[in-house]
DNA sequence: CCGCAAACTGTTACCGATAACATGTTACCG
DNA sequence: CGGTAACATGTTATCGGTAACAGTTTGCGG
């Protein structure tokens, strides 16, 4: 078990000081370049590995960002954070991930957790925090950013939309259509709270229409997916079509009712309209194409990306950037 | 900008010394229960946080595991990431995500800087590097493990598969039913080195069985999508039904020329079969269900994480764990 | 009341890089 | 040839925990 190879070794081995190894591995200009040129040379023969630890220990500057999602699992989620990723590697920032499933207790812990790695900056999911979160995170005098959200309260920095208003969108558009007897498919309330947002905007906006009140059907813990869009078609069989339209939660969820509807001979959507949420891949790849409402995913994640480049350049009073969502009109409705 | 707080502070405030404290806080039994509880009181009250990297730095074990994967973009290898976390998070580890692009040199690149980091271990999607990643791995002298595949020349551990087998089981599965015309539809050849293992599995297979050559349609640069797999067929339009089966090299892209097929009024499977791989969702929810092949993704992660806890516990000797591939039939072959 | 173990707490040095400051060396000017 | 700027390198202290070792106190048997 050789101890590791550290600049001391380097130094010894040009017979200089670590210091300008420092510098010279660094780049630095007013190290000669000839110096410089060795340095790097004798460090790669030696097997030199730079030791990043130190460095954040020394500089009290870590390099990492912590980001916090309800899940990896959801092609939504994994493009913001692809998003992000992209545009933070650039600048030599390293992101930590955790995944909180749905939950605020565990965004607590984890939030706990990657704290003690001293992040420069923590990028939360979701605007609904535990009451120990909100103040560990006000203590950490770090930038927080919200996402995926308009939080009433924010914490610092927020890049998101309205899911209430995103979810509006569609049932102005089932109005529109003549669809009157709603229902809404989710995850049990509690833990889904962007979810949830859009129930409440669902129904909220059903009521403002006029149209009767929405049937919630409750699809299973989240996460839901393409399987329990699926599962609440097969339970009800085709007393599904008693109503106008359903409004699923996500795109998936969605697809997974699409199809368990065509294995049943329900028409969609002529006994039956079908919407989504997400603006997923398979929404528009689906035939029929789902009606969907986009929310700008990668674009979530480039954004808070900016804000963060803003911060770190000095610039940081508290932003708040609306991408908005949009209608996408597919076949099903 | 005050001083962050530190075990020294905490110190002061109880009288006591900072080694006390630490054993205090890591829950030491040698320390006097009463003090233990007062000084995790006083910690709390002044909002004292941990500070892992000078941990990390002092007892040099950082707790990171590095993991590459080609993208996170994906819900099989999102699953076995998940995996990985699940099991890893337990025992205080924090993954450290990489995304390659489907790229070798991106991957050298992202090993030479999370390398830096000290990881305990690294987990590497896939069997093929460029011989400077090797170099550094091997020099590295942490434990390495390789996943999703089963390369000839292992630099550590093997969790994985045999992607050409997998393929094979598709390509003997439609020679079975009669199909003998084949094409292959997957990304360019190149940088999807797992897709290029079934391409060649299917080749062979086709070969060995006795069927015409197969024709290999390039879908375009990895990764590739539903979208790509609608494109295909679309470019193609009903000259696609030349064919009697259309091997796909994932899921997605399987669903993607399904549907388009479904626009065309191409029948699957009367006109043209149509398998994927991966046994994603979409493949088990879309109607009609899709054949595919299952390749265990949590599982790997899972047996990936279940190594390292060998390794950790003293059992160096390297593992090499097959976890198979099984073929899903579906209604489209 | 001595001796010794058990229970608890303290001291010192160190992990590897680098900021801040100091020093040495060369080059060029008047 | 003295003086000074420009360039190149060195010295020292330090970031916040903790391993290893060193006390100190208490309790108890003999």
């Amino acid at each position: 078990m050789t101890r590791r190879v550290t600049m001391r070794d380097v130094a010894r081995a040009v017979d200089m000081s670590p210091m300008t190894v420092s510098r010279a591995l660094r780049g630095d200009e007013t190290v000669n370049a000839k110096t410089r040129g060795l340095i790097k040379q004798v460090a790669d023969d030696l097997g030199y590995v730079y030791d990043s630890t130190a460095q954040a220990f020394r500089t009290q500057k870590s390099g990492f960002v912590a980001v916090l999602l309800p899940s990896i699992n959801n092609a939504n989620f994994a493009e913001t954070f692809r998003g992000l990723s992209n545009a933070l590697t650039g600048d030599g920032l390293q992101l930590l991930l955790g995944s909180t499933n749905y939950r605020v207790e565990k965004e607590e812990e984890l939030v706990g957790q990657l704290l003690t790695r001293n992040p420069e900056a923590i990028i939360l999911m979701g605007g609904h925090h535990t009451a120990a979160a909100r103040k560990i995170l006000e203590n950490a005098k770090i930038p927080v950013i919200e996402i995926w959200d308009l939080p009433p309260d924010p914490l610092g920095h927020v890049v998101g939309f309205s899911n209430a208003d995103a979810a509006a969108l569609i049932v102005e558009h089932l109005a529109r259509q003549g669809r009157r007897k709603l229902a809404f498919v989710g995850a049990s309330a509690g833990a889904d709270l962007r979810g949830g947002s859009r129930r409440e905007g669902v129904l909220a906006t059903a009521a403002a229409l006029g149209l009767p009140p929405v049937e919630v059907i409750d699809a299973g813990e989240a996460p839901v997916s393409m399987r329990h869009g699926a599962a609440v078609i097969a339970e009800r069989d085709r007393a599904i079509a008693e109503f106008d339209a359903l409004v699923c939660v996500s795109d998936p969820v969605a697809f997974g009712a699409l199809n368990e509807c065509r294995r049943l001979g329900i028409n969609v959507p002529d006994d039956l309209a079908i919407t989504g949420f997400g603006h997923f891949d398979v929404a528009v790849v689906s035939s029929p194409r789902i009606t969907t409402v986009s929310v700008h995913a990668a674009e979530i994640g480039l954004r808070a990306a900016g804000v963060l480049r803003d911060v770190f350049a000095g610039k940081s009073d508290p932003q708040w950037i609306d991408v908005g969502a949009e209608l996408i009109l597919g076949e099903t409705s």
